[in-house]
DNA sequence: CTAATATATCCGTTATTCCGGATATACGGA
DNA sequence: TCCGTATATCCGGAATAACGGATATATTAG
């Protein structure tokens, strides 16, 4: 785990993945087809920010036959996990969103 | 103050903006001759960053003759405050640097 | 006013990031 | 095996951001 600030907070300052982060929640696990629909945007857009977040680790994945499912990353680095829980409550006002809590699949 | 969480990671998310962040302590000042020696970067580079901090109202500055003393700006909102303060110390560690202690003027 | 110093802004260039349609890959079922 | 669904990656173009030398502004001293 080799998370930077910088790395942090580049992964935060788009406002695409900024609003994925706050569609998850805390220890529940949502799959893409989720989170394209409630993102306004095409799924290879959705699908590169999540590979983005996962490349820093501020999510992780898992397959469930063709689903992937994602969560928050609940092994980062406490300073992160301290970031991520302080900004995700405004960032979520901001946006006008709220955590995902149905489940297609 | 109308700070969003992304304008404030967009600031954050710079090496030299997190450096010039990590430089300043709070509740002290430091001017900007201080923070051009102690970046590496020319004087241009650093005064267009912090301009950028203090449209985001980061950071505040007061004028005393002809130097300019920054500060960080303590009226922030909790959640910024609260980043921030989470933030410095490891980026401090990670980008090698402490807080300037000495002043030039 | 002129000179000197400190800092800010301008501007052309380069580097980085984002976008999204098209395509590829992975998997389950028939 | 071939098909359909879910997701990931590719890639060329557009948008945004960063750079830094040159220049402008602000202030003080003489």
């Amino acid at each position: 785990m080799n998370l930077t600030v910088t790395q942090l907070c580049k992964c935060l300052a788009d406002e695409n993945r900024l609003r994925l982060m706050g569609l998850m929640e805390k220890e529940r696990e949502i799959c893409v087809c989720d989170l394209v629909e409630a993102m306004d945007a095409p799924q290879s857009t959705v699908s590169r920010h999540l590979a983005q977040l996962r490349q820093c680790e501020l999510v992780v994945a898992r397959r469930e036959g063709t689903w992937m499912h994602y969560r928050l990353n609940p092994a980062l680095p406490e300073w992160a996990i301290a970031t991520i829980d302080t900004l995700l409550p405004p960032a979520r006002e901001q946006l006008g969103i709220t955590p995902i809590d149905t489940a297609c699949c």
